[in-house]
DNA sequence: AATTTTCTTGACCGGTTGGTCAGGCTGTGG
DNA sequence: CCACAGCCTGACCAACCGGTCAAGAAAATT
């Protein structure tokens, strides 16, 4: 699964091979195919899991006070995913590009569901006036693509950053975009 | 170029065949080989369109008096090209997550470039007390990932709003994302 | 009109891909 | 010891890929 997911973000469906993948795993190909019968299940495999870790990564925000605690600790959650589990994310957003063939339903039912929920949070901590009236779909689509960035442009970060971020940078990222959204919202 | 934009974004450099961008755009593929004599000439073309597209948005920023003009015409320049031109930023996305092999050195020297430039723009803005003192560059990727993010994951937008964008609902992501940008780097 | 240059195309080729399969290997229960 | 089920794998195949090429069509030049 390691492999596949690295093989996978580094040259989309279209680009990786069974070969490669088996290669990197120190597999014979036939003995992959044993497991994963298409390339195309092992692909599913790899997506649903970085789907489930980012579900996961709400959990956070739901029992937290105000915007303050729960937006700054869903920031914080993906970040962290985005230094871990660089390749899930993009491998994520190569199938999301590529207008989700595989994913569709996931997007239509589990996401939707995850999105109202928080969209309802979120107007609820409006209401109670612990954060400005922001539309609350475009905050998580500010949210998901600037903590996602630091993963899926890590390459490009690095390039202009002379070099691969250390844990200081890491901790200065994530602090920026605490402080910038925060404030954006009105919840500093 | 149209057919290999679209080709290029939908499957990835892998993925993407010679066959179907030439059936697209209506010719045979030799013919298709005897302007780009290689998959990688066509490639490295669109790339560099969408690149160059970028940059001159970047114009409106220089002669800003403050960053809610410079930042905000930058914004608003970027969302036109996100709506106007998905697949190029698409196709850009592809080639920086396969570590760009295609286009390293303009990573190198005009985008490192450009950056230096901008965040010196920013420091003068934050020095003359017209914005809180934010890290220019993280600004920066935050302005990239947020508008490139309502076209590379366009699709998963439009799953989520039931539909395409209308011109209401783009007009309301470009002021929501100003507004919330603007307010979080202090500038309004 | 003749000639030269540029463009267009169907047929073709070596190499690679996802996937198959027959047969060997390993471990467990009797 | 045997038998049997699950696991492993080298060799193989049809399909497809990027790219070539020779020969013809069109356009430009003389």
């Amino acid at each position: 699964m390691q492999a596949a997911e690295k093989v996978f973000a580094e040259a989309g469906f279209g680009g990786a091979t069974m070969q490669l993948i088996a290669d990197m795993a120190g597999l014979p190909k036939a003995n992959l195919h044993y497991y994963f019968p298409t390339k195309e299940d092992l692909y599913r495999r790899v997506v649903q899991d970085i789907f489930e870790i980012w579900l996961h990564a709400a959990d956070s925000m739901d029992q937290a006070p105000g915007p303050i605690e729960g937006i700054g600790a869903y920031i914080q959650a993906k970040m962290d995913i985005s230094r871990r589990h660089p390749n899930g994310s993009k491998v994520w957003a190569f199938e999301v590009m590529h207008r989700a063939p595989v994913i569709q339903d996931y997007l239509e039912t589990t996401l939707r569901a995850w999105t109202t929920g928080r969209v309802r949070l979120i107007e609820r901590w409006i209401a109670e006036g612990k954060m400005a009236p922001v539309d609350p779909e475009h905050l998580l689509y500010m949210l998901w693509a600037t903590t996602q960035h630091y993963a899926d442009f890590g390459h490009q970060i690095e390039t202009l950053n002379a070099g691969p971020l250390s844990d200081a940078d890491w901790q200065k990222a994530t602090d920026s975009v605490k402080t910038m959204i925060l404030r954006g919202i009105g919840a500093l």
